[in-house]
DNA sequence: CTTTAGTAGTTGCACATGCAACTAAAGCCT
DNA sequence: AGGCTTTAGTTGCATGTGCAACTACTAAAG
């Protein structure tokens, strides 16, 4: 007779995750701004060299698959925040590339999700344990990244 | 100029949630098994007194939208793995039930569960970090409560 | 060269989700 | 009782996601 429930510590990530970030998204939309996704598709282009990262570097970033970056892609670009370009050194591959409504988009993104991130999370901590939980987070992500490249 | 960065800690939760899950998912389908998202509901019910819940307490406690659980009732409904009853008291509502093939399942699926959260998560954190762990993501929780309620 | 294998990215189709509108039944209020 | 508001749950429609199959190109092997 196991005991089922899942391990206490897990479930609440789990449900501190979903509850969180439903928070934030909530901070997103009520000041009309696109959702956490988008912001992240904005950030990771700014970050790179020439504000472009090809395809499939950028669902590595995202942690998306490939596809679902395609059509993350499609839609950004639809709302003109990022465009396409052919890569010139391999002509199959395409780069995302920031524009400057999608720059300017971001910029007006961050204050409101800096905001959120305080409100809703750093504020709640302190300095000691967030230092505690980056650690934990930060080895749990390596463990898993050493497992999956054996 | 702001450091766009959001909060390393947030997103290293953010990172650490998707990846993790991402192998918990992968360690179910490798079973053949279905997703987490079907074993909530299954344990929901089995803790439930009678093994059945009102839609609208199942969606609370899996933190999902009302509608979203008409839907995934629907298709556990379909797989003969819960079935729906009418309320007794209330002509308006529905229960989800149990049946006793959902409840095998969930047995089933619990020891592969099980391991993947010993392997992936708790095997990787001392009894102590796990506890730390728990009290923050309990106070971030109670915090979220606090304000949404006002 | 030219065949074969591999990689980058997209797309068709089936399925899942979010939102607003809907039906049906309670619960109030006078 | 009759009407107004609220609550439980479902559904139509538009949008998002996952998987396998596809196109276009590159790289490696003979």
């Amino acid at each position: 007779m196991p005991v089922p429930s899942p391990s206490r510590t897990w479930a609440l990530m789990l449900s501190a995750h979903a509850v969180l970030l439903a928070a934030m998204e909530q901070r997103l939309k009520a000041a009309d701004l696109p959702s956490l996704e988008w912001y992240d598709v904005l950030w990771a282009l700014e970050q790179a060299p020439d504000h472009r990262l090809r395809m499939h570097s950028l669902a590595e970033r995202l942690l998306l698959t490939r596809f679902n970056v395609t059509r993350l892609v499609d839609r950004l670009e639809r709302a003109g925040l990022v465009s396409r370009q052919k890569a010139k050194d391999d002509r199959r591959g395409a780069d995302a590339v920031l524009t400057a409504k999608g720059r300017a988009l971001r910029a007006r993104m961050w204050p409101v999700y800096r905001t959120a991130i305080d409100e809703i999370f750093n504020q709640h901590l302190t300095a000691g344990q967030r230092q505690a939980l980056e650690g934990m987070l930060e080895h749990l992500l390596q463990a898993r990244r050493a497992s999956g490249e054996e």
